[in-house]
Order: structure tokens, then sequence, then C-alpha cells
DNA sequence: AGCGACATGTAATACGTTACATGATTGG
DNA sequence: CCAATCATGTAACGTATTACATGTCGCT
């Protein structure tokens, strides 16, 4: 049940809406958690009958009113016992290495595509992370004592997106290591550090 | 439904009871893909109605019988449809990065305990894969053309718990700037590299 | 004597995804 | 005029986790 942690986690920060958290799950934070609109109001449903968030209906014209959901003292504590409480890494699950795993069932070429596809797909991502890091953390040596942690969760979000990029590349320099069963050799690729 | 698809790229190197994919799915192949008994057998059941595998009752004496579980042409076929298709990278969810951004409503050494724990867990799991690179595939040169395919989602593994490791080491790092606030500096750790 | 490995399964519950539903505003 | 963004929700369905259930063998 870590998606109510994940929530009160944002909220310790400051409060949202539903629909806040909604766009946050998907972007910025989206690389340690995601959940749809969904499973987020009715976990905020869930949580402020136990009385760990509190919402204010905020009336706004023209569009549909606001529910602004703030923590409260008693879902905080909740969040940060739960802290040093021992978690297991979370399960893994992706369909690109199961298609990797099978690939002597399709010609090279096909699976190769494939990896190209998911290759474009972190270099975006790291792109994005890398905008993300210069407008929020230009500087890693003057922290606030506060900011350290959204600057941790994101360096796992570019390392992560730099390692993929960088197996992607060593699959396809593989892949292409019998050339007449993969066909003409990859373009020039730019190689990527951790920066 | 990518469990199936899972199910089946195992199956297309050789044979399986349930018990075994559970055990492969824990070991190994865990870290590209975590499933239980209760999902596996259920999932091996549809399956078999969908004419994708087929299964064997071997006889035993004294232990339960075993159900050998074999890929059909049919399966195989789906199985190499499914690979070209495009997916998505699969969803991130890390109850270790939720704590990391929810770090400062705990002492920093109170996070930097957990972000030990698992460092150790990491560096346990590369351990194993290492011993599996040298036992099933020492030499990358000789490689047969299906033996390349275990080799990179083995060494998409390793390249992340190495990630892990190294992430796990920046934020000790930067939990410890501030000393009279992290205890004790942690003792020295051996750097890791990709190998 | 008790635990862990082997081997398979059912049942109940929790969690996640997809589709449906509403309705104004802004920009192309 | 159509699509996207803002903003919230319900309902149905599918997947995953947890607990329960059974029974032998080999080890300590």
């Amino acid at each position: 049940m870590a998606l109510a942690h994940a929530i009160l986690a944002l909220l310790s920060d400051h409060s949202h809406t539903g629909y806040d958290l909604a766009r946050d799950f998907d972007g910025s934070v989206g690389f340690f958690w995601k959940a749809t609109h969904q499973q987020i109001y009715r976990e905020l449903a869930d949580l402020e009958e136990q009385g760990r968030v509190r919402s204010e209906v905020m009336l706004q014209e023209g569009r549909p009113n606001k529910k602004i959901y703030h923590l409260t003292p008693e879902g905080r504590d909740w969040l940060a016992r739960w802290i040093p409480e021992p978690c297991e890494p979370g399960p893994n699950r992706e369909d690109l290495l199961v298609k990797t795993f099978a690939g002597a069932l399709v010609p090279p070429a096909a699976l190769a595509r494939e990896i190209e596809r998911h290759r474009v797909i972190h270099v975006q991502k790291l792109a994005q992370y890398h905008v993300i890091q210069q407008k929020y953390f230009p500087d890693p040596a003057v922290f606030t004592l506060k900011d350290r942690y959204g600057y941790l969760t994101l360096r796992r979000g570019i390392r992560q997106e730099t390692e993929w990029i960088d197996w992607c590349d060593e699959v396809l320099v593989l892949l292409t290591a019998v050339p007449n069963e993969a066909g003409p050799p990859p373009e020039e690729r730019p190689s990527v550090t951790v920066q």
C-alpha cells in the first residue's frame, strides 16, 4: 500500500490537488512512482477518512472547483515512522527485456528496431531530467537541507536513463556483430556519461 | 498481460514446470520479471486453454507429480509476433525513492541506515549475477547466436545493480556531508565499476 | 521433532487499468 | 469547430498479493 506513502511524500513538500498529484506522478517524479488519477482520487478519499490528509475546497469560476489536500500532523507522523522501516526493492517488470530474452525467435533487425525506439525514449527522458536539474539544482554545493532529497531522487532518474541508453548501445553492438543478419550498421551515436 | 509473454519466453528456451518458473522468476531472471507461483499456475492454465503451451504429467514417487509445460508452435508464433510490436518502458515503483524524497522528515542517519541496507542487498545481487556470468557466459567472443540474448538480459541486471550501488554511495556522501546531523562518517567502500 | 525444499493448487482481498461521465475555457 | 487543458468523479474489469491447504523427503 505504498501509493499512500508516495502521495503523502508529495504532500509533505506542499499541498496539491488530486489533479496536480496525477500530473506530477506522470512527470517529474514519474521515474519512481506512477499512478492514474483514479487511483489517486480513491486513495485521497481513503487517506482523508483515516485523518492523514485534509482538504479545503477552493471555489473557482469558469472551471471546476479545486480540492486542495494537505498533510495533517497524524499523516506526517505516519509517513515519518514508515521511513526507517525496512522495505524491499520494488518489482521489476520490463517488456523490453522479455523481448530481448526471447530475441532468438525473430530476425536481429526486428529486435534492434524496438531497442532503437526505446533508446530514443530514454534519451528524451534524460534530457527532461537534465532540464529539471539545471532549473532547480544548478549548484549542489549550496543546497538547503530540504533540497537535498529532491535532488537525490532526480539523480537516480538521471542515472537510470543513462544506464538504459548504455545498455541499448551494448545490445545494438552485439546484434549488429553479425552484419548479414542484422541489416546495415547503426549510425554513429554520441556516448553518454552521467553528468 | 505481459506475464504470459514472460512465461512463454522462458519456455522458448526449454520446458519448465510451474514450480521451476516460479523459482526462475525469483532468481536469475527476477531482475526483469517477478511473479508468485499462484500467478504462474493460473497463467499456465489459461495459456494451455488457449493452446499456447501444452503439458505432460511426469509421474514421480514420493513427491508430487510434475506437470512439464512446453511451448506449442502457436505459442511460439504468438510470442514472435509480439516482439516487434512497440511497447512502453515498464512502471517504476520504488519505496526507497519515496523514502528518500520524504527524507527531510527524519534524521539523516535514519534514512542512511535504510540506504545502507539496500546497498548490501544490491551488492549481493550483483555478486550473484557475476557468478552467473562467469558460469554461463565466460567469453563474449564465442557466443552462439542463441546465447547472446540471455547474456544481454544478464548485462542489464549487472548494470542495474551497479547503478543502484553507485546511487546509494552518492546518497550516503550527501547525507553525511553535514556530519553533526548525520552521525559518524561512513566506512571506506570500494568503488564499483561495470565489468 | 521441526524446518526447508519439492510440487500443486483454491479463495479472498487489495490494487491497478480502462472506460464512462460531466462541463467550461483556451488556442489553433 | 475541434482538440487540449483543467478538474473531479463512478463503475467494471483484470491483475497481483496474501493466506490457506496438502503431503513427502531429507537434513539437523
